[in-house]
DNA sequence: GTCAGTTAGGTGATGTGTCACTTAGTATAG
DNA sequence: CTATACTAAGTGACACATCACCTAACTGAC
């Protein structure tokens, strides 16, 4: 505990600063592009993108919250919201009776496919923008070893059943 | 508009996937950190550096606001919970009646001093900690490179005067 | 002076995230 | 069958961020 505790040297806090705006600035920038063209935010596409990506529609809620790494009931508040705008409806789930889906609705899955395109549009500008394949390729590495170290062991594998962010099959 | 707009290939967006995941994780972590060994918020210990940093240990209220990016509502609205803890008080501005300082307290200079090391170790772990020096230096470079093509052309230049929260002047 | 326009800062309402807790249903031991 | 433990989900209170708006003070033209 006493040991030596250098603070960060310039470099190395040059590079925690950027990274720390960047990881401000980037999911605001996205959220404004996704408020403004579709009137969606960031989470209800997360959430929405999960739905689709399942071939009935719809999740139970604790399979959800898993997916998208929230807490339950944060997840559960988040729906009762997106219920209220008609862009999800809960549904009973007969095989357990504390169960619920959560099932994408017309209007949920026309606001994605409303939404997608630009948002994908919008991370290839401004994430990807800015590198060529080599640097890209380079960045995957770095985030991919940062991530185990942040999240210990638990971090899913890149061999990942419900997709995540990016988009949605497009066949729906 | 219409043209073609492919989804993210696999390796985008599992760097992607990554990416979003670690900038959720990381600060979480470091706010755990921080919270535990010295009940302070990230954002707090935004505030308390930046003070820190000048030689009255104290901000107007704008100047902070600017050097951390907040905008001023959510600074008034934080100073005034952090007044009530008694990290900070707000001062008169002699020169300017509309303008306030917020000062830093010995209570405010101690919390920081006592959590920087921790906070600072942490970072070393968590973000550095799995980075050789030759992988930090091109993590540096990336996310400047990203950072600019987010924040268009107003991203702060490296050789910037106000820090920001790395560490606070070790002589305080 | 005084009036318009601007700037510093604060406030209250609202939406969202977190935490502790509750309710309802399931599983299982006896 | 009943008692206990466990799990799925929801709820209410609270903390925080954001937004629109407000007041006070400064600036400059007249």
């Amino acid at each position: 505990m006493t040991d030596t505790t250098p603070w960060l040297d310039a470099d190395d806090l040059a590079t925690w600063l950027s990274w720390l705006r960047l990881s401000a600035e980037l999911p605001a920038a996205l959220n404004r592009q996704l408020q403004a063209d579709s009137d969606l935010t960031l989470q209800d596409y997360d959430v929405l993108v999960q739905l689709s990506g399942t071939p009935e529609g719809r999740l139970r809620i604790s399979a959800l919250a898993r997916a998208i790494h929230w807490e339950r009931s944060r997840l559960s508040h988040h729906v009762k919201r997106m219920e209220a705008r008609g862009l999800v409806v809960r549904e009973a789930c007969d095989d357990d009776g504390r169960g619920n889906f959560v099932a994408l609705t017309p209007a949920g899955s026309a606001a994605l496919d409303q939404a997608s395109p630009g948002h994908v549009r919008t991370v290839q500008e401004l994430f990807f923008g800015g590198l060529d394949a080599a640097e890209k390729r380079t960045l995957g590495g770095l985030t991919a070893k940062m991530l185990a170290q942040v999240g210990g062991p638990d971090a899913d594998p890149p061999a990942d059943g419900g997709s995540g962010d990016g988009a949605p099959p497009p066949g729906t």
